[in-house]
DNA sequence: CCGATGTCAGGGGTACTGAGATTC
DNA sequence: CGAATCTCAGTACCCCTGACATCG
């Protein structure tokens, strides 16, 4: 029964970059999850999906590698998705080590439904923000990520 | 022995703020959190002795408020603090609820330590970006905070 | 009694490490 | 043989919930 009311925190914190974008990144994670969970999954769920749709079926090696999944936690959200009816796994006849990966027509549709829901948290994080603001944001976070 | 190598990310996933900020935040708090490490303590250790530098010697319910760590961490917090002579935890006389935590000299030359090593990782953080453009990120992510 | 406080136990989500077994 | 793949166990950090006893 805490309420988080105010978040004074130190004046060393509030003017540090790291701090803001810790901050700014926790308002979008928890947007995004509260609306993922109303739909019945979690991050890790979107980016396996999200990767598969892009990259077609795939080994769970490679969807750890594309997905921004770790991989040794690929293992987990796949069975997840599996129980949902939203991918499916079956053995590769070509490579017996591998597991193929593929998105189901359920997982297709879900995955229209996750986007829409996605886009409208993005619109609720920079609700404050114009249009030229948030290109400008999209830039200086690409630039800050540029070489890593 | 795994390298995160590349990370190509869904699309989806590339152009999305909020994706953006939690992937630049995540840079970031691994700069902080390896230069603190290296220095022998985490974030929340951090956070604390800068709320209590600042507000002064407080109950642990007031750190919790000002520090922006959760009041049912500042306990274990408080008590690794201890150990390593930075704060102190004294009985209130005036109210027996009550703990004070206070700053102890070591605590303050530590703090001074760590505010010079902080200082390093914002400057790596946004070391490809021009001090117009960090004065740029600052006020839009505080933009995108304001408010909540 | 109400409310604030300190303490503790525990879970959830994300990220990672390391080891083992199988197969190429 | 070395390398890749899948799986699992375990760690770490952060954020949070719930419960409880104490004290004002």
């Amino acid at each position: 029964m805490e309420m988080t009311a105010d978040d004074p925190a130190p004046a060393r914190l509030r003017s540090m970059p790291s701090w803001l974008l810790a901050r700014a990144a926790a308002v979008g994670e928890q947007l995004v999850g509260e609306r993922l969970a109303a739909a019945g999954v979690r991050r890790h769920h979107y980016r396996v999906l999200a990767a598969l749709d892009e990259f077609g079926p795939s080994s769970q090696a490679a969807v750890g590698r594309s997905s921004s999944v770790h991989s040794s936690d690929v293992v987990a959200v796949v069975t997840e998705l599996v129980e949902r009816g939203l991918v499916s796994r079956m053995p590769d006849p070509e490579d017996r080590r591998r597991n193929v990966v593929s998105v189901t027509a359920a997982g297709a549709v879900k995955l229209r439904e996750l986007d829409a829901v996605l886009a409208e948290a993005q619109d609720e994080l920079l609700g404050s923000l114009p249009d030229r603001d948030r290109g400008e944001l999209v830039r200086l976070l690409g630039q800050v990520l540029s070489g890593r």
